[in-house]
DNA sequence: TAAAAAATATGACTCAGAGTCATTATTTAT
DNA sequence: ATAAATAATGACTCTGAGTCATATTTTTTA
């Protein structure tokens, strides 16, 4: 019986349809433009369909932001090279960070909405677990950081994952609207990102 | 003529009845619950009064998170302590930060919904101002600290100042939405604000 | 292969809430 | 007392998310 099988199939592909329309939708202008009728029209399918897919706008933007983790995550594993201190390979990471956040500013923007956002609003996706692909990688490298005694291990490693991460998710808005703080003091972003690095990297070696 | 007076004070006294209102409304529920119409049957006005008093709702809300960062820059002030170090003394503001952020949770949501919302979508508004109260007295103990040898100079008190805080900004997510990363990675978040610390404190020392 | 059943798709409609504006009421100036 | 200016009103418009009775297409059954 293929035929369960082919409906399946289409009706993945019907899913990525609609989120290819909609990438290009929410994506095209600034900020938080774009609506469900736009969508629509671009896949060419009713309105009504789209919510046979997607319960909500909301489920659509996480589906969005879903992939932008997946492209991250990729690109952290990617700079991992066997043979650095934890510590070395944790620097590499941040600077493919601030690479990801300048490459793919809007699903960036996407998730720092979902990681910002009160859990309750963003209604049946569990939020909380947006980000855990990403995190796992961190995670992994501080863990040997702190076995070879690059990292200090008065904290967990969960702990540090949960420091380190809030503290990027922070500086990293000044990336993304640069016109808040960066031009308003007159400092030079790049600056500012190398001495988030050399405070944090100098804060987490030992003793 | 005592007219134009009386109308002024008036005005400012209507505007502040609104504003009470709106705190009660919009700091009731849970998120982004209360509307125009909701606030207007508070102070027993129509609602196009309203908008001849604020441009708009966000008007409103940015209102009430500039009160929010005057309670929190006379907070500040008032911890600091002639003859203590600057970093020393930087530890305590860190220290009333959270605090303040525990105590008036929602104005803390309020005034991080506009430090991390695009610039462009709070119509009118400088957003970028807002935290300026709060922010000087910060960028004050780190001229301090760097003159009086407690905080690394390799980087300008501006520059700091903007890490710190975007560092924070980032942190006080976990204090505001602790089921966020903290019940899921089950650490105590008292922890990780203890391990931010040192870690931040480590990383502004000198050398 | 035709009719029945099931699965998909449609778009007009409802609903909520922000913001507007012609009209009405009140206050001040003449 | 009347005209002019100022302030307040709330019914209305507008936008956009989400729904649902109806229509179309696909699959099953006989």
């Amino acid at each position: 019986m293929g035929i369960a099988e082919r409906k399946e199939k289409e009706k993945r592909q019907r899913r990525k349809a609609i989120l290819n329309a909609a990438e290009k939708i929410f994506f095209a202008g600034n900020g938080d433009t774009g609506t469900m009728d736009d969508v629509a029209a671009k896949v060419q399918l009713s309105k009504g369909t789209l919510y046979l897919y997607f319960r909500n706008k909301t489920d659509i933007l996480y589906a969005l932001a879903e992939k932008g983790v997946d492209i991250l995550a990729d690109k952290l594993k990617g700079v991992l090279i066997a043979g650095l201190t934890g510590k070395e390979q944790l620097s590499d990471l941040g600077d493919e960070f601030v690479r990801f956040a300048e490459d793919y500013p809007r699903h960036f923007e996407l998730i720092l909405g979902f990681e910002l956002a009160e859990p309750h609003i963003k209604d049946g996706e569990d939020s909380s677990q947006l980000m855990e692909p990403a995190l796992r990688v961190l995670r992994d490298v501080i863990l040997i950081g702190q076995k070879d005694g690059s990292i200090r291990h008065d904290f967990s490693e969960q702990e540090i994952v949960i420091i380190l991460w809030s503290q990027m998710l922070g500086l990293l808005q000044n990336i993304l609207w640069p016109e808040r703080y960066i031009s308003q003091y007159h400092v030079d972003l790049p600056r500012v990102i190398k001495g988030h690095y050399r405070i944090v990297m100098k804060g987490i070696a030992i003793s």
